[in-house]
RNA sequence: GCUCCGUUGGUGUAGUCCGGCCAAUCAUUUCGGCCUUUCGAGCCGAUGACCUGGGUUCAAAUCCCAGACGGAGCACCA
């Protein structure tokens, strides 16, 4: 009886245990800790920040399954807000944009409402001058240097008791972009002997002189800072719950400066730690991937040696798993390690059992020990192993042994020692060649015969790609007549993706064992 | 230097608020067994953790103090 029959079943003899089980199946499900003071909100409110200066690397991917796991939790709502307020040393990717929106796509989610950042300036420069006139802010001409000795010394800089009417003046001439980088800044009144000198007098807005890459914003020479900028959004946007990495622990407090002069009351703050990856040599930042492809040594983004998105998605590992492992690892505040092998049991969880089987014997490649191809005598002319060993209504494959077999060097039996192909039958090594012995199964249940797959010695060949590089070898025949886009599984290789099977040789990519 | 935060097996996590049901949960990994024409899956089993030292208590992973270790912020980055 399949789960769904049971389950039905169960409705029939006693409903009222049905309820139980989904109570206990709800209580099983949420993986993830309740959000604080969900209760003093209509609906909950959450966004996802990302900024678009380049496609997301696999640490990303915690972003929109975290907020999109407790959109679903909470029934809740979801902005995805492109932060994009530094020209110059972030300098926002045009095609990141989008590129971005689609990994959350793949990762099954959906943003309610996608706004950016640059197209919000006049709205961050209202809320400037408002904070002016409630002498909140002052505009500030000291280097940074200069004004980073004052501040850890507590002291206030000369420009912080200006009449606001000087502060308009020059902020106006900021916003009209009359000022050079570096010469003037719009600064928030906090306190200036706080004692966390992280929260002394923060800079709300700078000016840059190089102009934003979208044409909508180009003109725009007067950015907000991230605290501000986000600050303001979080609350015109109704944001009822933050998530947020450590980096941001001292956000909530310097906008509370903000927050407070304004009136406004500040959203519930969790914060977590920053996640890395096992199995990877290449650092998992945007920057170092771009200078690793610029440089030629990832092939792309979705090089499957590069910890991005794109990458796992180019070898067949499904949006879900990752968002599985993701929402796993909670939110706790201390920096986490994520194994790749729990994305891979998820993933092949999902995909087992309507992935088919196929040979694939590998002859060169990082950690392949080589091929050997031997001459065949005896026996049929071809193998007929299952599409799929649980699912024998899936039929058979037909490879054809014609007189001569590939095997992995390491499955090569001794002479006079015998093997089993897989599919074919046992074969005993003599003079250099495999010779059909007749033998049956009991051979391999009393464990003196090792079980190897093989390929037909002119089968198609193949390049398997993997983290640790390109593994080329040789399949079984079928292997070609997929469809382009199929998971395979390599039976005692691992799972992998057709790719490109126009090529020459044709293209899989490597999933996981 | 100043300020915050954290520390449960290899990895992640539950439990910590409100001390006892915790000789500590679940998942993954690793290893073994069964099954299986592979690997995987499935089933069974094993290994493996409360940062340290004090204190409070009949009782501490849980409360208190001190320390160690780790992380983050103190940017005209996000």
């Amino acid at each position: 009886m399949s789960a769904s029959e049971q389950r039905e079943r169960l409705a029939e003899l006693a409903p009222e245990k049905v309820e139980e089980l989904d109570a206990e199946e709800e209580e099983d499900d949420q993986i993830l800790p309740d959000l604080p003071n969900v209760d003093e909100h209509d609906e909950v409110r959450m966004r996802m920040a990302p900024n678009p200066n380049g496609p997301w690397h696999l640490g990303s991917a915690r972003m929109p399954s975290v907020i999109g796991t407790y959109k679903e939790m909470y029934d809740g709502w979801m902005l995805c807000r492109f932060d994009d307020t530094d020209p110059e040393t972030k300098r926002p990717d045009l095609d990141a944009y989008d590129e971005i929106l689609e990994a959350v796509d793949f990762l099954g989610f959906e943003p309610d409402e996608v706004i950016k950042a640059s197209d919000r300036l006049d709205v961050y420069y209202d809320h400037a001058r408002e904070l002016i006139d409630l002498g909140g802010a002052y505009t500030c001409s000291c280097s940074g240097e200069a004004f980073s000795d004052m501040k850890n010394s507590g002291e206030a800089c000369p420009h912080r008791d200006k009449d606001s009417e000087t502060v308009h003046e020059e902020f106006e001439d900021m916003v009209a972009g009359e000022y050079e980088s570096g010469e003037m800044v719009l600064r928030v009144k906090t306190d200036i002997t706080h004692k966390n000198p992280a929260l002394r007098d923060f800079v709300a807005f700078r000016m840059i002189d190089t102009p934003h890459p979208r044409e909508e914003a180009a003109e725009y020479r007067c950015w907000p800072m991230l605290d501000f900028q986000s600050g303001i959004d979080d609350h015109l946007t109704g944001i009822t719950h933050i998530i947020r990495g450590i980096d941001l622990q001292d956000s909530a407090k310097r906008q509370g400066f903000v927050y407070d002069y304004f009136g406004w009351e500040y959203p519930e703050v969790v914060h977590w730690g920053h996640v890395q990856i096992d199995a990877y040599d290449v650092p998992m930042s945007t920057s170092t991937i771009i200078e690793k492809i610029e440089a030629g040594d990832l092939t792309g983004w979705d090089d499957p040696r590069a910890p991005t998105i794109a990458s796992l998605r180019r070898r067949g590992i499904r949006g879900e798993a990752i968002v599985d492992a993701m929402v796993e690892l909670g939110t706790s505040s201390s920096n986490v390690d994520l194994a790749m092998s729990s994305i891979y049991a998820n993933n092949r969880d999902m995909i087992d059992e309507e992935t088919d089987r196929a040979f694939l014997v590998r002859e060169d490649g990082p950690d392949v020990e080589g091929a050997v191809t031997m001459p065949v005598s005896g026996g049929p002319d071809a193998a007929e192993p299952p599409v799929h060993p649980n699912h024998e209504d899936r039929g058979r494959r037909h490879v054809p042994v014609d007189d001569a077999v590939m095997l992995e060097a390491g499955d090569v039996p001794e002479a006079g020692e015998r093997v089993w192909l897989k599919g074919f039958g046992c074969v005993r090594r003599e003079d250099g060649a495999l010779v059909a012995t007749g033998d049956d199964l009991d051979v391999v249940r009393a464990g003196d015969v090792p079980v190897v797959h093989w390929a037909p010695a002119d089968g198609p060949r193949i390049r398997l790609r993997t983290m640790d590089g390109d593994v080329t070898g040789v399949a079984e025949p079928g292997v070609v007549e997929y469809d382009e886009d199929t998971m395979l599984q390599f039976e005692r290789v691992g799972f992998a993706r057709l790719d490109d099977l126009d090529s020459d040789p044709a293209v899989a990519y490597y999933a996981h064992p």
